[in-house]
DNA sequence: CTGCATCCGCCTCGATACTG
DNA sequence: CAGTATCGAGGCGGATGCAG
């Protein structure tokens, strides 16, 4: 159990305090596209002791960031709405670091979820101009659900349902349509981008996906 | 010198690894308010090493958060525009912390800078609906000086200079004006609130601090 | 006096082994 | 599958020393 504190009468030292240990704010990104079991975070966290997330897992559910939830054999772990209340902050962390330049650390591992959660951090609410509605985005080739509800996009690893249209890309493409490198049109021409069902609701959503301007 | 990374190609742990290490973010936090010497930022971060504190600064050098500012007998620290740059998210955490329950411990100390920094997180630039202005704020007795400017509000630990108007409350105030606990015309009813100058753009002002509505 | 570097004891972390 | 137990390595906290 991590029980060192800074004591600092400031929001931010709490704030730290609560989650500033290693891990705890990566296993809270992986928490944000749904409930996870032990099993399917320690995969997502490649590197983490299996008891150090098993003691962050615990003083997280005892501040009341995440609780369990019951499931056949065994349980899962989802965020409770004020581990969720974290991710305006995990938000602007990831597009921090998506428009600076960091040193880049030699053999990284990849996962298809982290491209998910930077399709979240990419998406301003503010841009948005269409209805609410479903979508369906396969990035990667892997399948997730988006549903724009009030102030944040949901994003929600899963398949199946309606959805007003499905959007196809790598993730790459993603992160050059945000930040303009190359436009709507030209990403539909080359198939890099491919849309099916209402392609005007498709471009609204798009288009508020955007970076550093 | 603070070498361990996640290596996962995700942003949020990229920005881990650059921001992640205990005291990085208290640090930046400092610096929010202006530049500050060696020693400034060892009596605002109770607890540090001598050693840490340095080894931080050197990193923060490196991957080019902060800079050297030479100044008489030694010189100051400041943050460069990517270290400007994290302001969104440390904003952002605060207000969680703000909003959310956290376990208080015990004896902690207090520092008159971290309500300045509280207040630059109520701000909200989307609600300001004044001109372009210099404010004085005189929070607990220090005054520090406001100015709106594009997105963000500024403000430095400094005094002097020409002002729009001077709000002199203490922190607590603020923070219940913000939360809607009490109303303008009361908090300067009771004296907790004093204006001086153009009453007006004050109120306009503070209708931008708000937090949790 | 300011701005660190060195040293040392402790606690967190990461990895492996083991259990309900 | 979902953790607990254990242990070595290293980051951290505190005291002290020293150079410009």
């Amino acid at each position: 159990m991590a029980r060192r504190s800074y004591k600092q009468a400031c929001s931010l030292a709490r704030a730290l305090d609560a989650v500033g240990d290693r891990w705890t704010l990566l296993i809270i990104r992986d928490l944000l596209l749904g409930p996870r079991r032990y099993g399917e975070l320690q995969t997502c966290l490649p590197g983490i002791g299996t008891n150090l997330l098993a003691d962050r897992l615990k003083s997280m559910e005892k501040i009341g960031l995440v609780r369990r939830l019951p499931v056949d054999a065994g349980h899962r772990w989802e965020l409770t709405e004020t581990g969720l209340g974290l991710q305006p902050a995990l938000m602007e962390m990831i597009r921090w670091a998506m428009t600076t330049r960091l040193p880049a650390h030699g053999d990284e591992t990849s996962r298809p979820e982290w491209d998910f959660v930077a399709m979240k951090a990419l998406f301003d609410p503010q841009r948005y101009t269409g209805a609410r509605g479903r979508f369906r985005l396969v990035l990667n080739g892997l399948p997730a659900v988006l549903e724009v509800v009030g102030e944040a996009l949901e994003l929600r690893q899963e398949d199946g349902g309606t959805a007003a249209a499905t959007i196809e890309m790598d993730a790459t493409t993603g992160w050059q349509l945000a930040t303009g490198k190359v436009g709507f049109q030209d990403a539909l021409a080359d198939g890099r981008l491919k849309i099916s069902g209402d392609k005007d609701a498709a471009r609204q959503l798009l288009a508020a996906f955007t970076l550093g301007g």
